[in-house]
DNA sequence: CTGTTAGCGCCTTCAC
DNA sequence: GTGAAGGCGCTAACAG
């Protein structure tokens, strides 16, 4: 592995005008110049970016933190995020928590010790100390998808605004019995998801049922378990509102097992479903969030507050949600008791 | 940003004897070893990882290629190869080629400058020059899913194998006429799971028809186009056989288009699809390939390599596929022309 | 057991 | 235009 050294010797010159011509700095002779790029083509040379990140003080590195890199939506995210930041020079090291604040921690360490120059990161809770660890360090970060109790830099979609929409969507309808199942309190956007569905329940005048509302993981398992324990409580629901993808399939499989069909016996909406181009017959009403543009929005604020633009307060960049009314919603059945139904398959 | 020289400072000793306590070296007395843990709790500091690598010619850094993420077979490496990494200390570097060779050569060239110990690698194509560059470097590299054609330590699914099993079952169904839709053919799983298909309707004497065989991109609109292409063919097949999750998605639209559907019309077989607790009601008959267990084996196998373990010649590992029998696979009508059947929806 | 010297590869500063 | 010295933060090798 040839170093600045070598090709200085084999040039001819000193290390320092290689390292001239390599930043392109001005007052360097042609002939010089083209000395060393032939010295460098035949060494096949390639400057150390460790001992350049080390003076610099700067790695072209950013991190990207987040909970579950198989949920879509987040591999949306990633792309977006990468996109970005290519097309400005940067790097992404990428790191998966599944939801634990110890291992977001760790990662958080390992980050810094690396002097990486920003972190992107859906936190794994909204207290997350991660804003004050890094901003002693004086690294940037941006929060993607979920606020945080810190201020911090966000960028997200508006959950409480699109839930609002599909609760309102439900009762359009003519849902009165709507169930809502969501991820932990300590998550953002599930909170902020539980608001809306309450805030369209209020604006017609449904009071919020407890027996309705459900609190759990927001994967698979959550929404099969939140489920299940809605057909058996004591008023049965004719719609389900999930908080995300996963626990929609959860629900859907919770109510499948129990002969339900949907949305003969139950309508079941929820938040980013699957990239449409992959199903067969599109099935979920969904509100459907920019990942990819959320990712790439956040990666841009990121590094404007690298360069020390924008130097200002936290600022909060917030996305509309598209709704997608699909084949999982309908008008109701009135409430007299039916036979179970085998599910659409 | 506190340094060890700031620790050592306020701890009352050398920086050697801080670098000591934080490699947890020998020979320090237990006193010294405190003052210093002290200091450095104290200061909050943690140690410059680019200063250690530089020293160490180690960055605990490797760097996964792969070609799209959005695909959730890579999502599935994906997560099989960070798992596996941080069970071994190792941060992970992630890039999307997009099927550039371009944009390969160009991340290869950042990702040797950053020193990164080694490459987990889905090559654009089997003649990439990738294995040649990073040897020269002496930086170890494992390609995933696809071959090359230099010789080089490769983790994959057999797909050979796994096309036959495919293009068996449907031979076995009654089919004939299968057509086969694959990605380029200077990718190695394109050319393997044609010549699993090839191989198939040897045993049974069927002759290849150029007719029924498309070779596109491995994206959804290589499957939609090849399938209009079919559609328009001489013979009509009675089965697709899609190289890959994308092309099937894009042939199922396609055929829908068409007014045909699956498998009343047309049978369709395919490589992936989705993971199953998404789907509302899975559907397509699949060879499922074990997506994280190749993306952990080909880190362990990395890992050996930068480990200096197991330097024996290049290891090829070949994981088994498994056959999911579903509903898009059933036996062919007679061939009397029928009228276009709406799809299931 | 602890400290000093030197250097990883590169670049900033300041001469020449 | 170019080069020599010094240092980024850390540690291996050697002293003591």
């Amino acid at each position: 592995m040839p170093t600045i050294k070598d090709v200085a010797r084999r040039a001819g010159v000193s290390t320092m005008t290689v390292s001239r011509v390599i930043n392109n700095a001005d007052y360097i002779s042609q002939e010089t110049r083209e000395r060393v790029e032939q010295a460098i083509a035949e060494l096949d040379y390639l400057p150390n970016a460790l001992a350049r990140s080390l003076r610099f003080k700067q790695t072209k590195t950013i991190a990207l933190v987040l909970t579950d890199i198989a949920n879509p939506f987040f591999t949306g995210v990633l792309r977006g995020v990468e996109d970005a930041a290519v097309a400005q020079g940067f790097s992404v090291l990428f790191c998966n928590t599944d939801e634990s604040e110890q291992v977001e921690r760790d990662y958080l360490s390992i980050l810094m010790q690396k002097q990486v120059d920003g972190v992107l990161l859906v936190p794994a809770t909204a207290h997350s100390e991660a804003a004050t660890q890094l901003r002693v360090r004086g690294v940037p970060l941006v929060a993607i998808d979920r606020r945080m109790h810190t201020p911090v830099d966000t960028v997200r979609g508006d959950s409480e605004r699109a839930a609002h929409a599909l609760t309102r969507h439900l009762i359009e309808l003519g849902h009165r019995q709507i169930a809502a199942i969501t991820g932990p309190t300590d998550v953002s956007t599930a909170n902020d998801r539980l608001a809306g569905y309450g805030r369209a329940l209020a604006e017609v005048g449904i009071p919020l049922n407890p027996d309705l509302i459900c609190v759990d993981d927001f994967m698979t398992e959550g929404g099969y378990r939140s489920t299940q324990r809605l057909l058996h409580a004591p008023v049965r629901p004719t719609a389900i509102f999930a908080g995300n993808n996963f626990i929609a399939f959860g629900a859907f499989r919770a109510l499948r097992e129990a002969g339900l069909s949907v949305p003969d016996d139950l309508s079941l909406v929820t938040f980013d479903d699957l990239p449409s181009s992959w199903l067969m017959s599109p099935f979920l009403t969904t509100a459907n969030q920019p990942a990819y543009e959320i990712g790439q929005r956040a990666t841009e604020l990121l590094i404007a507050r690298l360069n020390g633009e924008a130097d200002t307060d936290p600022r909060e960049i917030v996305l509309p949600v598209e709704l997608i009314i699909r084949r999982s919603s309908a008008p109701p059945h009135d409430d007299r008791p039916r036979l179970p139904v085998k599910t659409l398959e």
